[in-house]
DNA sequence: ATGAAAGCGCTAACAA
DNA sequence: TTGTTAGCGCTTTCAT
């Protein structure tokens, strides 16, 4: 691999003007064409790692998120990786299995990789970030937040809740349920706390005894639909706070024979590949795209050396589909 | 950041010796603790940008894919990351979206940052693997190949293709078509002459007016399953050669009111995140997992040193779950 | 077993 | 505008 050093002695300049030529520095018109051929002909790329060396910071963001193979997060680490890539940056996808000690090592990483800056949907609230922090690296959290101040971006979570809860209220249904995610993920905690002033306005019954806490993943979704179902209080509806728990409860809807509507389905988030015929469940939108490019826009901006107190940015959830009414 | 020369000031001993005491080389063990302490009241950690420049070779592993929104390759990113960590080192994820330019701005950065090896999906047969290979890093293709002599480790395709042809045909499906994928893959070109083979032997028609090339994606499946059924001859079953086609395929057919077993599919690959039952779609199951890890450890070897030419391995799919007979 | 010192490839003062 | 030079933090000969 050559070196500037190559580049310099066949171009007959110094390693510098190299240097300059390849940062967009000023350097006279018939040198810089000197040190473009040599370079051309030499096949030169410059080594990123001396340059990180060098500089004490990377173009390479790292996108920390929980897990790979749920569409949600590959939908906004698309939307990351096309802006991070038009503002200059690479991306590194790191899956952290909703594992605390996964995710600080990834932190760490970052840190000793001299990434310029790390975008992270927590694992927990508990996730520590004081580490990274101290590092001076820019960190944005996306999605779900934790104790620490640092820039976050967040879907309007208690309103879609609530919205899809009065959208099956509206369509008939009247023992609405809730599969609600992890206690140590706000998100999920905010989504409940939605369906549950809902239900307390309108419902007719306890809201404890049709809340259920699940993994975020398929299988959550479906033990926590089998023990609604499997309950004396049977429920007729259902919300699902996010994507995967609510494709899990259909899955077991549907092996019960309770296809909707004959039971109603809520789902915050979008049904990723889905073959029901659409308005059968009542979705929440995810901005997903807008997550991932605003979250970038902040990052970038802390990268560039804004230095105001961290931001908090909100976006809303749509209520994309209505259910139809209960037949 | 603390760096080693804080560390050996503080332990009384040399810089060389931190070194030795974190890359596990022979050190007297009470100067190997005095190492220890200091690191650890300096929170030091290493910095991998250094090491890397100077060992000129990176415990990061470059995962380069065509799609990071489908599911089978999220499911091949899980298996390599796991192996991947397992053997101590991290995993990169970069998303080509099939782009010829992308990959091959990837396959750059990969040489730049030093990176120790690069598992490959091939955005296309054409896929220019000179400089990398010229670079001296190992390459190991995955699912795909090119005409470049390097390891790699793909599906039996074409008796996937075959197998699930001829379970439509027991299932007494008579006009069984194709969605194909593009004709820049090879997995796609083995797949679909599978299907023609089993066409030629047991069908009563032209295969050719019955093959449709698609992208990879769901919108692919979609419109070669339209154009499908709004020809004359229309076909009674289809086979969709990977999975984000086959869900398209079910889409479009479920808005013609034609879900299985009165059309039938078969689909190379796993359904994601399905809610149909068990058993109206025929699948072949594919081994990702396998898939990943084996890429992995290829990988390893060839970073260990190993020098032996190019290897090929084949892992079988299996035939999952038979159609039912046609209603 | 340990330390001194060179150098990986680049960038950024500083001088000219 | 251009070149000289120091040094980013680490590993690794080469001595001892």
């Amino acid at each position: 691999m050559a070196t500037i050093y190559d580049v310099a002695t066949l171009a007959g300049v110094s390693p510098a003007t190299v240097s300059r030529v390849f940062n967009g520095r000023a350097v006279s018109e018939d040198r810089a064409q000197r040190v473009r051929d040599a370079a051309e002909a030499l096949s030169f790329v410059p080594n990123r790692t001396a340059r990180t060396l060098r500089r004490q910071s990377s173009e390479v963001i790292a996108l920390i998120i929980p897990d790979i193979e749920n569409p949600f997060f590959t939908a906004l680490a698309r939307a990351v990786e096309d802006r991070a890539q038009a503002a200059g940056y690479s991306v590194v996808l790191c899956n952290t299995d909703d594992d605390p000690v996964k995710e600080a090592t990834y932190l760490q990483i970052a840190i000793s990789e001299n990434m310029a800056g790390v975008i992270l949907v927590p694992a927990s609230d508990e996730s520590d970030l004081s580490t990274i922090i101290a590092s001076g690296r820019p960190v944005v959290t996306v999605d779900r937040t934790t104790a620490f101040d640092v820039d976050h971006v967040m879907i309007e979570n208690e309103p879609a809740g609530a919205s899809v809860t009065a959208a099956l209220f509206d369509a008939g249904y009247q023992r609405i349920a809730c599969i609600a995610g992890p206690e140590t993920v706000v998100t999920a905690i905010d989504r409940a706390r939605g369906w549950r002033s809902v239900v307390e306005r309108r419902g007719n019954y306890n809201p404890d005894l049709f809340v259920r806490s699940a993994n975020h993943r398929l299988d959550g979704g479906r033990a926590a639909m089998a023990e609604l179902l499997a309950s004396p209080e049977r429920p007729d509806a259902v919300v699902a706070t996010n994507n995967l728990m609510g494709v899990g409860a259909l899955q077991v809807l549907n092996e019960y024979g309770l296809t909707p509507p004959a039971f109603g389905v809520g789902v915050i988030g979008d049904l990723p590949f889905t073959t029901l015929s659409p308005g059968l469940v009542t979705l929440v939108h995810l901005p997903t795209r807008d997550l991932g490019t605003t979250a970038v826009g902040m990052l970038v901006s802390r990268i560039s050396g804004h230095r105001e107190p961290a931001r908090t940015v909100l976006l809303p959830g749509e209520l994309a589909a209505a259910a139809s009414v209960r037949s």
